[in-house]
DNA sequence: AGGCGCGTTGTTATCGTTACCAATGCACGC
DNA sequence: GCGTGCATTGGTAACGATAACAACGCGCCT
C-alpha cells in the first residue's frame, strides 16, 4: 500500500533499486527469510528458497552493501589506494598487483590519484576513511607535512606504504631495494672506468629519490671515487623536465661519460635527449644505467642497462601485507618492512 | 552510559570509528546539531559550531558515507570502472582521464580488472551495483553473452562504454574513430605501393579489432586492391603472441612488405619480431603502421607510423558523458555515440 | 505588556539489512 | 496422549546519518 513511493509518481531518474522488502513481497515471505537465503540459506525450506531465488532473479536484486556494512562487526570490503600518477606504467603495474590480490580476498579497490600533492592525498585519505575502507595502500607523495598519514589521523585503519616510505611514520611498508640497486648500478659504471657520472632523479623529498642517491654516493665512496656534484640533477618529475636536464648535461663543456637515472621517467627523458643529440653532432656515446625498467627498454635506441624489479609483484606484496592485518593474522605486531630484490639487466640491446 | 561497548572491553581490532553521537557528546550538543554543522552550519550559533568543530577535530571524526548514502535521495558518490587490463599503458591513461573528471565532480572510482573475461566482468558489475555506484564506465570484454550488460540487468544504473562498443547494447559510448583511422593508415600503405599488407589484431569478438579490420578492408576496396587473406592474423591479445604471429609472417616464403597492426600490443610484438629478425639475416625492411601510440614509439628501432589518439582524453570524455547523465542534464535522451578523431603520425624516427 | 515570528535546538522516524529472540508447527519418545 | 525438542519462520531493534517536525526562547512590534 506504499507502492506509490516506489513505482510511479515520484519518478526519480534511477528507479529505486529493489530491496529485501520488495523481494519478500514478490516471494510471499518475510524480509528475514530473504536475508537468510541470501546468506547461505541455512534453515530455509527448499521450496521457499526456490521462491526467493526466483524473486531475486526476476527483480535483478542486489544486496545493498552500504546498508550491510552499516551493521556492527561488518566490513565494507573496500580498500583505498592512492597512487601518485596512474599514467606512469610503473604504477599501473602496481595497481594491477593490488587489484589482483584484493579480488582474491573479495575486496574492491577505490583508487585516487594524488598527483604528488600532499593536500590532495590528505583529501583522498579522508574521503576513503569516510567510506569506511578496511585498509589503505598508499604510494606517499613526497610532502613534508605527514600529519595526515599518522595512524591517529586514520582512525586506526591499517595502512601499507608501497614503493616509498615516509620518515617518522611507522607502518607496514614494501619497498624495492633502492639503495642496493642504485649502488650496484653505480658500482658497475665505476668499474667500467667512468669517473664523471651524472645522476638524474626526483626531488629529494621523494623517498625513493633520496635512497637511490644514497646508493649512488655509497658506490662512489666504496670505490674511492668522488661524486661530481655538478652532474647531480634532481627534481625532474616527468619526462619533459628529465629530457631538459639531460640535454643540459650533454651541452656541458665537460659532459658526463655515464648517467645513472633514478627512475623510469628520468630514464626515458635521458634516452630522448641522447637520441636527439645524436641526430645532430655525433659526440662520444654516453653510457646509461636506469632504475626501473619499462616496456621496450631492450629496444632502446640508446645502449642501456637497467635495475629491474617487478611493480606488479610489489603491488601484490603490499596487498598481501594489508590483508594479513585485516584478517587478524598479525594483530598488534610492529610494522614490517619488506624490500623486494632488484635484478641488474645490463647492456640491453636486442638488435 | 553505554560507554562500555565503545571503549574498552569489546576491544575490536579497529577501535570503532567515532559517530555523530560521539561528537555530540564531546561537544555537549545533540547529534542533529553536529549534523547541521557538518553540512554547512546554517542555523547554528557560532559558539556551538565552534564547539562541534573542535570535537570533530579532536576525535578525527569522518562522516560515514555509507550511512549517509542510505538515506533516500542520497547518492553514493561512487563510479564503477571495469577495465580489461590496467597493466596496458593505454588503459592506464584511460583510467587517469576518468579519475580526473570524476574527482572534479566529487566522485570516487571503484576499479576492477575484467581481464577480458565476461564472467569476471559480470561479477564486477554485480558487485558495483550492490555498492550502489551511481554509474558505470566499462571497457567491455569481447564476450558473446551480453545479458549482464543490458540496462535491465544493471537496475537502470547509467553506463558508458569506453573504447569499445557492444552490438545489441544501446548505451552512451565513446570510441576512437577506428574505421577511419585504420582505413587512412592502410590507404597510406597502399599509396606507397604495398600490395602484400599483413594485418595483426585482437580476436574479432573484440569490437575495436572488428572495426579496424573493417577499415583495413575498406581501404583495399577503395584502392581496387585485394586483401591478402593469408596475411590477416587475428587473435593476439598480448605482446608475446603478437611477436609470434609476426615472426611467422616474416618466415613466409613470400613475406608481407608492410604490416598494419591494430593495437599497441600487436605493434610492440611486431617491433620485437622485426628487431629480432634483423639481428640475424637482414632481409628487406618491413613497413610498419600501428593503431594506438605508446611511449617511445618515436624512438622505435623499427621505422614506424602510428594512428595516434589520446587515451586520457577518451577517459575524460567517457566520464563527462556519465556525469551528464547523473546530473540530469540528459535525462532520458537516447544513447549518444562520440567518436574521437585520430591523428596519423608518419615515419616516426627521431634519430 | 502581550503576542507574533524567527532563529535555534532537539525529538522522531527512516533509509536497507540482519542478529537476536519469540512463536509456530511438526515429529518423536515416554 | 502429551510434553519436549528441533527446524522453520517472523517480529523487533539497531547500525549512522539526517529530513521533517516540534519546541523553545528571544526580540520586536503594536
Amino acid at each position: 500500500m506504499d507502492e506509490r513511493a516506489r513505482t510511479g509518481a515520484g519518478r526519480r531518474r534511477t528507479p529505486a533499486a529493489p530491496t529485501v522488502q520488495d523481494v519478500a513481497v514478490e516471494a510471499g515471505v518475510s524480509p528475514m527469510t530473504v536475508s537468510r537465503v541470501l546468506s547461505g540459506g541455512q534453515h530455509v525450506r527448499p521450496e521457499l528458497r526456490a521462491r526467493v531465488e526466483a524473486a531475486v532473479a526476476k527483480l535483478d536484486y542486489h544486496r545493498n552493501e552500504n546498508a550491510r556494512s552499516l551493521r556492527p562487526g561488518h566490513r565494507s570490503g573496500l580498500i583505498g589506494v592512492t597512487i601518485t600518477n596512474i599514467a606512469n606504467p610503473y604504477y599501473a603495474g602496481l595497481q594491477r598487483g593490488i587489484e589482483e590480490v584484493a579480488a582474491q580476498h573479495a575486496r574492491r579497490i577505490l583508487v585516487g590519484n594524488s598527483n604528488e600533492d600532499p593536500e590532495l592525498e590528505r583529501q583522498l585519505l579522508g574521503d576513503f576513511i569516510g567510506r569506511r575502507v578496511e585498509g589503505l595502500i598508499v604510494v606517499p607523495s613526497g610532502g613534508v607535512d605527514v600529519q595526515h598519514l599518522q595512524p591517529a589521523a586514520l582512525g586506526g585503519v591499517p595502512m601499507v606504504f608501497a614503493s616509498r616510505s615516509v620518515p617518522g611514520v611507522e607502518v607496514d611498508t614494501v619497498l624495492v631495494d633502492d639503495v642496493r640497486g642504485a649502488q650496484a648500478a653505480t658500482t658497475t659504471l665505476l668499474a667500467e672506468g667512468h669517473r664523471r657520472i651524472a645522476f638524474l632523479g626526483h626531488r629529494l623529498s621523494v623517498f625513493t629519490g633520496q635512497r637511490r642517491l644514497e646508493g649512488f654516493r655509497a658506490a662512489h665512496r666504496l670505490a674511492g671515487a668522488e661524486v661530481v656534484e655538478d652532474l647531480v640533477r634532481v627534481g625532474q618529475q616527468d619526462v619533459e623536465s628529465a629530457q631538459q636536464a639531460m640535454a643540459e648535461l650533454l651541452a656541458l663543456a665537460d659532459p658526463p661519460t655515464a648517467v645513472f637515472s633514478a627512475n623510469n621517467r628520468n630514464t626515458v627523458g635521458a634516452i630522448r635527449a641522447i637520441a636527439r643529440r645524436r641526430a645532430g653532432i655525433d659526440g662520444p656515446e654516453v653510457r646509461l644505467f636506469g632504475f626501473d625498467s619499462f616496456e621496450l627498454a631492450d629496444l632502446s635506441p640508446v645502449a642501456l642497462s637497467v635495475v629491474d624489479h617487478d611493480a606488479t609483484e610489489l603491488g601484490r606484496q603490499a596487498a598481501r601485507m594489508l590483508v594479513e592485518r585485516l584478517d587478524g593474522l598479525a594483530p598488534e605486531e610492529p610494522p614490517r618492512l619488506v624490500e623486494l630484490p632488484v635484478v641488474l639487466r645490463e647492456h640491453l640491446r636486442a638488435w
